[in-house]
DNA sequence: AGTGTCGCCTGAATGC
DNA sequence: TGCATTCAGGCGACAC
């Protein structure tokens, strides 16, 4: 089938966010987005590719190699948006910094959680608080920074704050090492599996004890799982307690 | 403007 | 075995 971009030269690739943005020598990019099955693999030049289930795009390169794009949940997308202008466009005109740049530091979180009642663990789904976190990653950096998830967001301190961004930071970074998370489709681009899945503290992992568990596992029963804007959280409630209870007491007096 | 709900789609796991 | 139900790395449209 013919497209746009038949002929052109992809001069880069950048990442925003959850976002792969193709960058080519024609007036537009290519904005991909894997969703939740997608997955890019690479066949190189002389490799026998059958079209498999579910493969949606390939690419043929100068080079003979082919990029297939194979999404069997067809949440990811591919659309193309001017090159000029994207990044003043939705979604990217109010994304959050990325978490391992230095625009990520504590109070730039505050700032941006200020006005928000929701908990916080559903804040930092929202990509304009920051941006590339998902529902695993923000479990597992909730509990790094011992912060319950329900907590809510603007009523985080500079320390919770501060203890959040370098837990952020470090999880990804961990998880990044590992190869990401591979819990059923992810794969790299040669078909290599994630390993992060492997080290999670808390996600997929009710009613088993944290890592460095004190409490009486057996009276407590472990990790607990709970519904937070129709995702599912994992935490645990004596290592994320907070205090939000008792202040409330002390509100309404 | 911030927030919650719903739909998109398929496959795997679970329950009856 | 078969069928229905539930749930899953995400996001955008929509209503309030």
């Amino acid at each position: 089938m013919k497209c746009d971009f038949d002929g052109r030269i992809i001069k880069s690739i950048q990442r925003r966010g959850k976002y792969m943005i193709f960058n080519t020598n024609g007036e537009q990019a290519l904005l991909v987005h894997l969703g939740m099955s997608g997955r890019f693999t690479v066949h190189a030049k002389g490799q026998e590719y059958h079209r498999a289930e579910h493969d949606h795009v390939v690419f043929i390169l100068g080079n003979g190699a082919r990029v297939v794009y194979n999404d069997a949940r067809r949440f990811g997308f591919m659309i193309p948006v001017s090159q000029a202008n994207w990044q003043t466009e939705a979604p990217f005109a109010s994304m959050g910094p990325e978490p391992l740049s230095e625009d990520f530091t504590a109070p730039a979180l505050l700032k941006r959680l200020k006005a928000r009642r929701t908990p916080i663990k559903v804040a930092l789904l929202d990509q304009s608080v920051v941006a590339g976190i998902g529902n695993i990653y923000a479990s597992e950096a909730l509990f790094e920074a011992r912060i319950d998830p329900r907590k809510p967001a603007f009523d985080l301190s500079v320390k919770e704050a501060e203890a959040l961004t370098s837990a952020i930071q470090s999880v990804l970074l961990r998880a990044i090492e590992a190869g990401g998370s591979t819990l059923k489709d992810y794969r790299h681009a040669d078909g290599a599996l994630g390993y992060f899945q492997h080290h999670f503290a808390v996600y997929d992992r009710e009613k088993e004890p944290c890592p460095g568990c004190l409490c009486d596992f057996i009276s407590t029963g472990g990790i607990q799982r709970l519904a937070q804007s129709g995702r599912t959280t994992y935490f645990c409630p004596h290592m994320q307690a907070h205090k939000m209870i008792a202040l409330k007491k002390r509100e309404k007096r």
